[in-house]
DNA sequence: CTTGACCCTCAACCACACTACAGGGTTTAG
DNA sequence: CTAAACCCTGTAGTGTGGTTGAGGGTCAAG
């Protein structure tokens, strides 16, 4: 509202826009020199980096990514496929993948959960190790754990 | 039943416990320099590793273990501990807290799952990336997603 | 006896996603 | 002007769970 000098994106140093999406400064240099970020402009006189401001949302699409279960790998792919101006079908496509992954990781561990739940429930908590159930399905395999 | 020298446990190398366990040799040895298996006999000619049996019984201990979410460290301690004659109830609450961290990564996984999905099934599939939903959300932030 | 399969040690290397120096230069507040 | 806070490059280290390679020695079959 003040001022109006909205057509310049003044330029933010990399501790900005580190500071600006949560993180460090060296993960900002990290996702650089793997690509997950385009070579910033540079400062003629100090050689410091200058991004515009947009570079805090590309850092919480990375951020996102993550959270949702892409690699780093996977999410500069992400990037490139907008860059690349390729349609809608391929980034749902990779979603599903991922949705898969997800779902895989989450059967394996409640099978996992199940498991030491079994085992838990078994162990009496108290008495000789040569007793207890947990280091006995352990040491020679439980019937319902594989 | 053909031979009944039971009372001698003909000693093996390194490769017939890693295969009777299914991994690597080179798994084997790397196990020993964690200190997950303890140094073993050595032919005093030729410096192989002579193993007693049942040391495939404590290589499948570790990948059952394993797959039932603890580290190598964890499983180490685990073994220690019946090396060290804790009682039961030591085990069973390491369990518990295993049980604790894996409903702690369900949790999180199916936030996760809940995200994409909602995303895949709003991405047209089709036509530009401008509408894509699963970017626009990486882009700016989904409401539900955090 | 020779060949190939097996074994030895020590060391380096892999992926992943950072993180931490070392050894400088620059900007800014007081 | 000075000192703190910031920035630069480049290299190296973290932790996890192994794998690979070099450069050998040993054992069993033919
Ligand atoms: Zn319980
Ligand atoms: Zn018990
Ligand atoms: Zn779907
Ligand atoms: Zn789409």
């Amino acid at each position: 509202m003040a001022d109006t000098n909205i057509g310049a994106p003044r330029p933010l140093t990399i501790g900005k826009i580190a500071q600006g999406a949560g993180i460090g400064v060296e993960t900002v240099r990290y996702y650089e020199r793997e690509k997950l970020l385009p070579k910033p402009a540079r400062d003629p006189s100090s050689g410091y980096r200058l991004y515009p401001p947009s570079t805090i949302a590309r850092l919480q699409f990375i951020a996102r990514a993550k959270r949702l279960g892409f690699t780093l790998r996977e999410t500069r792919e992400l990037l490139d496929l907008r860059r690349a101006s390729v349609d809608c079908g391929n980034v749902r496509s990779r979603a599903h993948e991922k949705i898969i992954q997800v779902r895989e990781k989450i059967a394996e561990l409640q099978r996992i959960e199940g498991a030491l739940l079994r085992l838990a429930d078994a162990c009496p908590g108290v008495g000789e190790l040569d007793n207890c159930p947990i280091l006995a399905a352990l040491e020679q395999g439980e019937p319902d754990a594989d």
